[in-house]
RNA sequence: GGUCCCGUGGCCGAGCGGUUAGGCAGUGGUCUGCAAAACCAUCUACAGCGGUUCGAAUCCGCUCGGGACCUCCA
């Protein structure tokens, strides 16, 4: 299909509007996405975001670019709070557990990859960890010590905000001016090692009892949380690549700091296109660790949760989630959760049936028409919502065609499976979780179709509703139509 | 308090100045031994009040309500 990526348009939140996306390099994409720090089990929270960009990557391969998509995972370095005793989050979780904090890492590394698994998400091409990388961030610091923007202060380093400002905008990306911020903060206790209240650290002095830690020109210590994203893009992707992605919440300060780092350090605007996904909710609030307003997807998955009458399937759940545009808030009930389930299900159905079509000479509805209504949903800032809406209206035009009201060509046919088939398995990268992938169970319910019909055929209903309710109750559906039963 | 976003029919959710979004539910039908499933058709909107415009869900102002960030968060 000829049909031009060079329409695709990304809303960039730097220019806060929609700007047609033009890669750095003709044909290659940079795109780095913020990863979890693993010292918990992810929450659908999360998981919406790393969807949300798997969908984006997912969409970008299909146009034809060659992406380098890094996601990094946070091992060290993210502290519980700002004040000068911040504690790490990791070392905190292994202190809780007495357990070594790379086990924190590697347990919650590893729920954190099944998750991802579980809803079907591509694995980036790097998945950098901030421990891996102590060096770089140990240089990236260096630079910008001796650049004039970071300064040591008992062993740790951190970075001057005003200063910086001076110089460059901080705030631009979140639209804040460090004045107002200056005059709205709280006092914050143990700030005594800060020149400013907005200084952030880029490294951290560790006590002698701290674990985790490294050598470094300022002392044993730690890096600061902000660095690492921006030591790994710079190392993996360059000084300057294509889109940033991450969650909204992370815009300020995290994403405003990996700016005025990469800045201060080399003087370049790191990022082209900054992607911010928007939080999901859950009664209406912020789904959030922090405020226990969470719940995670095994949770979700099993049923065994406060919030939701059943389980779901994690393709349900994230058909659910591509029904919502990736900048929206989204709302989960179980009731919104169902309807989903009810929609998608109704849609692998059609799109089974496509290449049993009756075909014609020509088709009544342009295939081509439909086909570019995918496309240019998507290239409109990655429109899911619109891409399904279109797809539900091929559906309506595959079932006329199947009761007759309308035609389709062969080519056409196959146009359709294929463009519908890729866009629903491919771009939203769902995949059908029916129960008729079982090799092994299909022959055995062709028997017990066969048993049923003839029994039928008797005019022996009670054997007939035998089979059909029995079924029913473990949970498959017979389905009469004129052309025989089918299942599912 | 500061900065910003949102308020769409029973529920979810698109829409970015003029044409039916879409899904689920409801209603009516087709099909059927009964049913289920499937399919078709179809009803409920744009928080309120002003303004701009030939024309506003869509732009502007105000009011009310909700949310996010400003402190760790995807």
């Amino acid at each position: 299909m000829n049909f031009n990526k060079k329409q695709l348009t990304i809303y960039n939140s730097l220019e806060g509007k929609k700007v047609l996306f033009n890669p750095i390099k003709d044909g290659f994409v940079g795109l780095y996405v913020c990863g979890p720090t693993v010292y918990n089990k992810v929450h659908l929270g999360n998981c919406r975001t790393f969807i949300s960009f798997d969908m984006v990557y997912r969409y970008l391969l299909h146009l034809g670019y060659k992406v380098r998509y890094v996601r990094n995972i946070t091992d060290v370095g993210h502290l519980v709070d700002d004040s000068d005793q911040g504690e790490d989050k990791i070392l905190k979780k292994a202190r809780l557990e007495k357990i070594e904090p790379m086990e924190v890492v590697q347990q919650y590394t590893l729920d954190f990859h099944k998750v991802m698994n579980d809803f079907n998400c591509l694995s980036p091409n790097i998945e950098p960890t901030a421990t891996g990388h102590i060096m770089e961030q140990i240089e990236m610091i260096r630079v910008i010590i001796d650049n004039g923007f970071a300064y040591e202060s008992n062993g740790s380093v951190y970075f001057d905000v005003e200063k910086y400002n001076r110089k460059q905008n901080y705030g631009e990306l979140s639209g804040r001016k460090i004045e107002d911020l200056i005059s709205n903060t709280r006092e914050l206790d143990g700030q005594t090692e800060k020149r400013g209240p907005f200084d952030f650290a880029i490294w951290k002095k560790a006590s002698s009892e701290h674990i985790m830690k490294w050598r470094s020109p300022w002392g044993f210590g730690f890096p600061g949380w902000h660095l690492e994203c921006s030591a790994m893009s710079t190392k993996y992707l360059g000084d300057e690549f294509d889109i940033h992605g991450g969650g909204m919440d992370l815009k300020f300060p995290h994403h405003e700091c990996e700016i005025a780092q990469a800045m201060a350090s080399n003087g370049k605007k790191p990022v082209r296109y900054w992607m911010h996904g928007n939080m999901l909710t859950l009664n209406g609030k912020k789904m959030s660790k922090s405020i226990d307003n969470s719940i995670l997807p095994g949770e979700l998955f099993s049923g065994e949760n406060d919030f939701m009458d059943k389980p779901f399937d994690p393709m349900v759940v994230r058909f659910f989630m591509m029904q919502a545009h990736y900048r929206s808030t989204l709302d989960f009930t179980s009731e919104a959760l169902s309807a989903a389930e009810k929609g998608y299900h109704r849609l692998l159905n059609t799109i089974n049936e496509i290449e049993n079509l009756p075909t014609n000479v020509d088709s009544s509805e342009s295939v081509l028409k439909i086909v570019k209504s995918f496309y240019d949903a998507m290239n409109d800032d990655f429109n899911t919502p619109v891409l399904i809406a279109n797809i539900f209206e091929a559906v309506k035009y595959i079932n006329s065609v199947k009761k007759g009201d309308e035609t389709i060509s062969s080519s056409d046919r196959q146009l359709l499976k294929e463009e519908m088939s890729t866009f629903l398995f491919y771009v939203l990268g769902l995949k059908d979780s029916n129960l008729k992938s079982e090799d092994r169970l299909s022959p055995v319910m062709d028997l017990l179709l066969q048993l049923r019909e003839e029994a039928r055929n008797n005019k022996d209903w009670k054997t007939s509703d035998k089979i059909r309710d029995g079924l029913a109750s473990i949970g498959i559906t017979i389905k009469d139509s004129k052309n025989g039963s089918s299942w599912d």
